[in-house]
DNA sequence: ACCTGAACACCGTTCAAGT
DNA sequence: ACCTGAACACCGTTCAAGT
């Protein structure tokens, strides 16, 4: 070790490879020096602070999202594989799309899936603001679901999820839904499902 | 001031008021203490510590958001109706519901709103395992978008959404969509389309 | 151009001591 | 039962000084 002079690129890998473990609040500016073996303050000759490192972090994040290939035969099938992709991908970052959202870039960081969308769903017959709404649409409801079921994930217990709630009223009607909705979520069913469903109202014409 | 003996519910609300000014980031055991003239060390006989400090302020908020009154004349209005107060309740608290997300919470706040859901969806005629999906990919939509909404608000730039993105391929074929996605988003617009879409595929049947 | 240690102003938290 | 100040171990950041 020691031999190299230290350069931005591995200050960077070093953060990131922090950041990805344990998260944000877990890389300390003397925790990153230790680990490069460096002076603290020599850091800071190469990224500035504490700041401007984690937003180059979350920069290399938004370009890493960068590519998109839809599969499939028809736009719905198409439609869904890009939201398969984008759920996929922003699983595999937890901490690191967290803080994408946090700095509110999430937006921009999803351009290439939006450009994706638009294509489909011209393909699929949608033209002018038509379109746009559906693309957003579909963009937000992606979007949305992974961010919460992140949030689930972390969830400390799905305490109330069960009996707490379902001997009221309704729930002695239908037994059967009262079950369902004890059962813990299939994220990956409802995504699908729910993906599935808003396409098909959107694709479909109004009448 | 100085004649009242420091109370727990004291500490909670200079808390909280401090949180929801400037986020939680800006809570300091000591800028709490200042607040309320006493020693930075009494405050943690009542509250135990700057973590469950926040615990408390968190529980508050899940409770505050129980109370929901689905209005309108058929099941689908009144689904609408939930989605658009619980959107409004969930922006009026931007930094509080942040804290409730970090935290995995954000379902069990919602409880009452699937509680609510569940009966229209019931009342919709849904039964059994496929009302039990139709609310949660309700709640979903919901959530998500929400949480999606309020991290644009943040963002620093809409930058890219315009000319950058729509000169390609498929813009250049439709004037109008490019036209329409370079306009900012319309979120309320936006949002009651994707719940009325969402909610229209869901309770049709699928025959 | 790059690295260093000392120093500053801030944290959250503990604890023995007061009343 | 409640409050206090002193002390500890940690932060991020600045800066003059080195090579």
């Amino acid at each position: 070790m020691t031999r190299t002079t230290l350069t931005r690129a591995e200050v960077l890998d070093a953060a990131a490879s922090l950041v990805k473990q344990h998260g944000p609040a877990s890389l300390t500016m003397r925790k990153l020096a230790a680990e490069l073996g460096t002076a603290v303050t020599s850091i800071y000759w190469h990224v500035g602070n504490r700041e401007s490192l984690l937003d180059a972090l979350v920069e290399r994040t938004v370009e890493e999202m960068g590519a998109i290939r839809p599969v499939g035969r028809n736009p719905g099938d198409r439609i869904l594989s890009v939201a398969r992709t984008l759920r996929r991908e922003l699983r595999e970052r937890p901490h690191l799309i967290a803080m994408v959202h946090e700095r509110g870039l999430t937006d921009r960081m999803f351009l290439p899936a939006q450009q994706a969308l638009v294509h489909e769903v011209h393909a699929a017959g949608l033209r002018g603001a038509r379109a746009a709404d559906a693309v957003r649409a579909i963009q937000f409801q992606i979007i949305g679901f992974v961010l919460l079921e992140r949030n689930r994930e972390r969830s400390p217990a799905q305490s109330p999820a069960e009996g707490d709630l379902w001997d009221p009223a309704d729930a002695l009607h239908d037994p059967p839904l009262a079950r369902a909705l004890a059962r813990p979520v299939d994220p990956e069913r409802l995504f699908q499902l729910s993906v599935r469903a808003l396409v098909k109202a959107l694709l479909t014409p109004t009448g």
